[in-house]
DNA sequence: ACCTGAACACCGTTCAAGT
DNA sequence: ACCTGAACACCGTTCAAGT
């Protein structure tokens, strides 16, 4: 019965990046509830306990898997210099509504989770900036975040297709440029 | 090792309210994870295997705690008269968003969920005679209500207080009524 | 120091057996 | 017809034991 210390020949430790590539993919396979974190030590051919090397409970697991989609979502969205803070928010939230399709079976993490990893500060970082460019300053830019936040993850559970979701996403967009200032309507 | 019927002098046969009534205390109790179909039955009383004369998964436990909750919605919200159709809407988010936080533990369930309960149904049919009146007809109407519940939804998955929600609510309501009529902008 | 794999305390669901 | 409770195939998490 003698262990050999790894499988011989086969894979070495596993890395987080690693993991996580692993629980995307049962994720996308097999819907939230397959990502357990037997499977994930099965398909990185590791035992169970390994996995609590990494991440202390399978919700921290689920937290960095969020987090992770949500710094694609900054990377890849690089506005043009020129536009508008509505076209920014507008492409961001674009962005996230188009990997949360790619990958539904993190849709639920998303929402259980109170969005703190580094990534997600990041974006929330972003577009504070661009809502205080729009004249939203303080309070108001937080919960402006908060409108277009709430907005892309109900869009998203409630499977609203890119059209009702452009739809919705420009009179909730316009509602916020009509608050603070005088109104220029054009 | 003779079993009685029932456990004698106790409890009869569950009702399917019983077991609601137990799913959502659970619920309330534990979070989401409580409520399961061994505890459900722990509390009625009743075998894990009974639960199953009513339900035929645990999906469809939750399912109907969730279709509860929004008929006591539809319920309790009864307009004034002579109100407008935003103040309607607006009273029918704001007793949704009461309901959700009062039972938190069901929040999972209304995000999962397609919804499609008979009180969804009615829920619906309600909002969208509302949107009609405000000039949304046919699919602007069921745009503009899908934008309203993935407000509520998301703001409350989102934690937002109630002064944020409201905010956010009657910049959504305006984005809706600014929609089709040509602006009267008292 | 890190990994294994057995063990513990749970799950949802099914179904033969009882009444 | 309905309920029981054992059984099956899973879970997350812990931890002694090995290297």
């Amino acid at each position: 019965m003698a262990v050999p210390p790894r499988n011989p020949g086969s894979r070495p430790a596993p890395t987080e990046t690693e993991i996580l590539d692993a629980a995307l993919a049962l994720l996308d396979a097999g819907g939230p509830e397959a990502a357990t974190i037997r499977r994930i030590a099965a398909a990185v051919g590791a035992a169970p306990g390994t996995v609590y090397t990494y991440f202390p409970e399978q919700a921290a697991v689920g937290r960095a898997v969020v987090d992770r989609l949500l710094g694609e979502v900054g990377r890849a969205t690089t506005g043009p210099a020129g536009s508008t803070w509505q076209d920014r928010v507008e492409a961001l939230a674009l962005g996230l509504r188009a990997r949360l399709i790619d990958h539904p079976g993190a849709v639920p993490l998303v929402l259980n989770g109170p969005l703190t990893g580094p990534n997600a500060l990041a974006l929330r970082e972003r577009v504070r900036r661009l809502m205080s460019r729009a004249g939203l300053t303080g309070e108001d830019a937080d919960r402006g975040l908060y409108l277009v936040s709430v907005y892309v993850l109900g869009a998203v559970a409630l499977d609203l297709e890119l059209e009702e979701f452009c739809w919705g996403l420009r009179r909730v967009l316009a509602g916020l440029a009509a608050w603070k200032p005088a109104g220029d309507p054009n």
